[in-house]
RNA sequence: GGGCGAUUAGCUCAGUUGGCUAGAGCGCCUCCCUUACAAGGAGGAAGUCACAGGUUCAAGUCCUGUAUCGCCCA
């Protein structure tokens, strides 16, 4: 068997055969009738947009680590995978696909076929993240894959949207939008991303109705800067301060709108800026003191509207182009009519233009300013006019008070049993916590600063809003409020009663009304019903009504990932033994989109938080610190790194680099197979494919010399220091590496086990095993084992493929090893995770061990400095005393075979230095090595390590000579320092003497 | 405009409550294809810890300010 093992570590010949085994094995299933304290991770379930990309890779990396760790020790543990629809996006992707292709738009298909389509991609796709997620190693539970759209979810959001707007939490409104007008749907305030625009400042005229006198002058026209000029179609007044002198002759004049001709008053309103070109206030420099006022196509200027009680005038379709069909009707037969059609940017030019022709245009300035702009299309978004869907979020929810209080929360606006409130109030009682913590804050402020949720969004690739609408004529004769009246016109409708209509069906409903925006003799009424039951909708329509054709935001079905993939509404046996969960981890552009929702619909929906800790991993940048993207061209496909490098690779970089930082940079390299084809990959990826060789190479040198390792009992492992010293060095790393998981330290976990398998057992305890072993000694056998055993355990979490083969591997050389005497485990994923014995932790040893590596580094710096051949051993006389003499005499040995040294005889401390010889010393003994001497090069070297004591103590009498250091520093302190301070200097009388004997 | 973060060796990054003669990997220099591993071994060079002040016996670490860069929110 182990002469099969390949010199060099091949990734792909492993990998498939082992996860296929896991698969077989159930190893990732999640049983909830099984003991174990329960530990659930629910994927983020990535967008069935596109393949994953090297972020998800860390993302699911970290989970994996996580899940395999807690496995180990032996939880019952879930991971829940599955993948979201991701309703603008993939709507989107497909849109741009079809176009692309056949030269067809969405609108030129039904939407049940143009949904087919959309669902054809999903298919595509969701396979392709899967077998992603695999090839990474990720030890899901797969047979519980779930999908947002799936029935089990959409019954959580059927559920959940009929609670919610039974609990009238859920309400229609007109506001002003974010409105992207290339995709032509709403956007919630955290999906417009703001970028810096250099744009212009216009400067143009409006002329007064009648002319004013003031001041002795005669006033025409006022001026209005604006940076949007095609607004001014729908201007509905111009404001002023009341600050500003000019204000009490022109406040309640009319101004002429130019184009358009409407006559617009001049009104006075706080929130206009005096101008005042010194000011560092951009809005003062700038400002005319006129403002121009239009409440359908800006948010401050909607306030202003409503203070005043203007008149709101749509100028735009949906598609941003320049339209009188939405709310304006003095265009026809006025100058602003050949704009009509026009897209916004298009009619921006041309109306600027206008007014230059016509000498209205006074003035253009240069001015930089934010932006808002779509994250899906990076147009720039429009507010926009349009109804939409809302969800109150700090809205009290009564039947919540007696649970959560009803006060505010202290210091906001947020009243502790509002949706709002029972996402903050984990946090604040330290029930939820974030790493690293200062990821508390953005989460905080955001739900602190939160406005109502739109959930409404003009697709089809979503949930569809349960919600059916129909005006109804008021019934006459019914006295009452529009409640009473509404359910009076709903139960006429419906064909006398509402409730005998819908009671034959297996469905609850609720219905709202509210006020005809026109009609007063109108009802609007909506019933929902919870539950996707045609008889039922059929009913509803059949009576009238019409269903909403809009879907809801995909957060909203994302919020309830964490407890619909577990049957929620229904009391599973899931439910209850998965949820609440452990940990979320991911990006922290997702603390405001999904996390506070996810926590908000947990309490309000099955009344506790879905998880206690968020777990945020830095973004992974390029070498120059910009975002990875399809169009710069520098992502890095996981599944390249998978093919060049390994899945352990891959995943041992990922965790190593992943510390508490918020952006990392991984440089980018092109990369050409011999196949000619080109991809992106990093050196990064060579450290985790090095560190898995250098353990793949360790193992083969172990199954080589293991045969007849004996049983623990029959070893005496106290016997040696290097056996006592790697067995410390074992323990205190199963400590560290459980220490660091567990706090979420990905990069020292890893590097622990880096630096213990490269360092401590590869560099040292394996070369002096080696002549151990020759010697005839069978102990090194038996802790090599136990060193592998548990090596393969403590890394097995990050790299779980070779781990698990070389498991296999040593199961059947030494199926018995360690002090415990029992292991052999036949799956690694399933094994114990080790403990440390911290009576084998021992400091003393870990000294003594640390000085004759020292010696002996010194030796071979020598041997180099001196150009001595590698086959060449060296003669030397050893001189020490007291416990140093006793440990190098005892390691005698060792240091002759690490050191490359000959025949050794000891001596004592009146020993002079033989000429022609090195010297070697520390920690009290000195070693010279005979006959080696290159007089300059020995020269060079002892003045250097002369300089670098001489430094040492220079540094320690510095602070030793200052008095407020001796009286003020803990006595502890001082005194270590004293001891190093005569360690050093005995060291340097040592090389002192050298130098004298070498000169 | 508000908030958060970064700035340490040529590169990518560590550095827990101040105790540092500032570490690691890659790269670099010298030697070695030694019977686990050249994706390796041995040895080595390399840093005014962005800048300016301050607190302290002691500052990469704490405080204040400045500069540059990044992210989030309005």
């Amino acid at each position: 068997m182990s002469s099969e093992l390949s010199k060099t570590y091949e990734p792909h010949e492993i990998e498939d055969k082992i996860y296929a085994a896991w698969i077989e094995g159930g190893v990732f299933d999640a049983d909830p009738s099984e003991s174990g304290s329960p530990y659930t991770i629910v994927i983020p379930p990535p967008n069935v947009t596109a393949p994953l990309h090297l972020g998800h890779a860390l993302n699911n990396s970290l989970q994996d680590i996580l899940i395999r760790f807690k496995r180990m020790q032996q939880n019952n543990t879930l991971w829940m995978p599955g993948t979201d629809h991701a309703g603008i996006a993939t709507q989107t992707v497909v849109e741009k696909r079809i176009l692309a292709q056949e030269n067809r738009r969405r609108t030129d298909f039904p939407r049940e076929e143009f949904v087919q389509r959309i669902v054809a991609w999903k298919e595509e796709y969701e396979a392709k993240i899967i077998a992603q997620l695999k090839a990474m190693g990720c030890s899901c539970d797969w047979r519980r894959t779930r999908f947002t759209m799936d029935d089990m979810c959409a019954k959580a959001v059927r559920e959940n949207f009929f609670k919610l707007f039974s609990d009238e939490l859920i309400y229609r409104g007109k506001r002003l939008v974010n409105w992207d007008p290339a995709t032509q749907t709403v956007l919630a305030d955290d999906e417009v991303e703001h970028e810096s625009v250099n744009g212009s400042f216009w400067y143009m005229q409006y002329p007064l109705a009648e002319s004013v006198e003031a001041g002795g002058e005669t006033i025409t026209h006022i001026t209005v800067a604006t940076t949007r000029p095609e607004t001014m179609l729908g201007d509905t007044a111009v404001a002023m301060s009341p600050s500003d002198p000019r204000a009490a002759a022109l406040v309640g004049k009319m101004v002429r709108l130019p184009l358009v001709g409407r006559l617009i008053p001049i009104i006075a309103d706080d929130h206009v800026v005096l101008p005042d070109p010194e000011s560092d206030d951009e809005k003062a420099k700038f400002s005319t003191g006129f403002l121009k006022v239009t409440p359908a196509h800006d948010p401050d200027d909607y306030q202003i509207g409503m203070r005043h009680d203007l008149p709101l005038i749509n100028v735009m379709a949906p598609d941003g182009s320049i339209s009188d069909r939405h709310g304006w009707d003095d265009a026809m037969g006025s100058d602003a009519e050949q704009f009509l059609g026009m897209d916004r940017f298009e009619a921006r030019a041309a109306i600027v233009e206008w007014f230059r022709i016509e000498g209205l245009l006074e003035d253009v300035r240069d001015y930089t300013h934010e932006v808002g702009h779509s994250y899906r299309s990076h147009v720039p978004i429009e507010p926009y006019l349009s109804d939409q869907w809302y969800v109150a979020v700090k809205k009290p929810i009564a039947h919540l008070a007696a649970k959560f209080g009803e006060a505010m929360i202290a210091d906001t606006d947020v009243p502790a049993n509002s949706l709002a409130g029972i996402a903050l109030k984990p946090l604040l009682d330290g029930r939820l916590r974030f790493t690293p913590e200062r990821y508390a804050k953005t989460y905080q402020t955001w739900l602190e600063n939160l406005r109502d949720w739109p959930i409404s969004r003009q697709l089809w690739w979503g949930h569809q809003i349960p919600v059916w609408s129909q005006d109804l004529p008021l019934p006459e004769g019914v006295e009452g409020d529009l409640e009473t009246k509404g359910a009076a016109a709903v139960d006429l409708a419906a064909g006398g009663s509402l409730e005998n209509a819908l009671g034959q069906f297996p469905v609850r409903y609720g219905v709202q009304y509210s006020e005809h925006p026109e009609d007063e003799g109108l009802v609007r009424t909506y019933i929902c019903i919870d539950c996707d039951d045609q008889a039922a909708a059929d009913c509803i329509e059949q009576a009238g009504w019409t269903r909403d054709p809009d879907v809801l935001d995909t957060w909203f079905s994302s919020a309830l990932w964490p407890f619909s993939t577990l049957g929620w509404p229904e009391q599973t046996d899931e439910l209850e033994k998965y949820y609440p969960g452990n940990v979320l981890c991911t990006a922290r552009e997702i603390i405001t989109l999904w996390v506070s929702r996810m926590v908000m619909m947990g309490q309000y929906c099955v009344g506790d938080i879905p998880f206690t800790d968020v777990f945020i991993h830095a973004m992974i940048q390029d070498g120059q610190g910009r975002k990875m993207s399809k169009s710069l061209g520098n992502g890095i496909d996981p599944l390249d790194i998978i093919k060049s490098h390994g899945a352990d690779a891959m995943r041992f970089t990922l965790a190593q680099m992943t510390t508490q930082t918020q952006d990392v940079r991984m440089p980018v390299e092109l990369i050409k197979l011999p196949d000619g084809r080109e991809l992106n990959s990093s050196p990064k990826f060579d450290i985790g494919r090095n560190f898995c060789n250098k353990l793949w190479n360790a193992s083969r040198f172990a199954m080589m010399n293991l045969k007849g390792a004996p049983a623990w009992s029959q070893i005496r492992p106290a016997a040696d220091l290097s056996d006592t010293w790697i067995l410390s060095r074992l323990n205190s790393t199963i400590a560290s590496v459980t220490a660091a998981v567990e706090a979420f330290k990905y990069s020292e976990m890893a590097e622990a086990i880096y630096h213990f398998m490269w360092d401590d057992l590869c560099n040292w305890y394996l070369e002096i095993a080696k002549f151990r072993i020759g010697a005839g000694q069978d102990t090194p056998k038996a802790i090599v084992a136990h060193c592998l055993d548990v090596l393969l355990r403590l890394l097995h979490p990050i790299c779980p493929f070779i781990t698990e083969a070389i498991w296999a591997q040593l199961n059947e050389l030494v199926p018995m090893r360690g002090p415990g005497g029992s292991t052999g485990e036949p799956v690694l994923a399933r094994a114990a995770w080790p403990r440390a014995d911290a009576a084998a932790i021992n400091e003393p040893v870990e000294q003594q061990f640390e000085m004759l590596t020292d010696l002996i580094r010194q030796c071979r710096n020598i041997r180099t400095k001196h150009a001595v051949a590698p086959s060449d051993r060296i003669n030397a006389i050893v001189d020490a005393s007291g416990d140093e003499s006793r440990t190098v005499s005892e390691n005698i040995e060792l240091i002759k075979a690490q050191a490359g040294l000959g025949e050794i005889t000891v001596g004592d401390a009146e020993t002079a230095q033989p000429s022609g010889s090195g010297a070697v010393t520390g920690g009290g003994v000195r070693i010279f090595l005979l006959d080696v001497i290159d007089a300059s090069a020995e020269i060079a070297r002892l003045t250097k390590q002369a300089e670098t004591l001489q430094k040492g103590i220079a540094g320690i009498q510095g602070k030793l000579g200052n008095e407020n250091f001796v009286s003020k520093a803990p006595a502890e302190l001082v005194e270590k320092e004293r001891q190093r301070m005569e360690g050093l200097q005995r060291d340097l009388q040592t090389v002192q003497e050298a130098l004298e004997a070498v000169g």
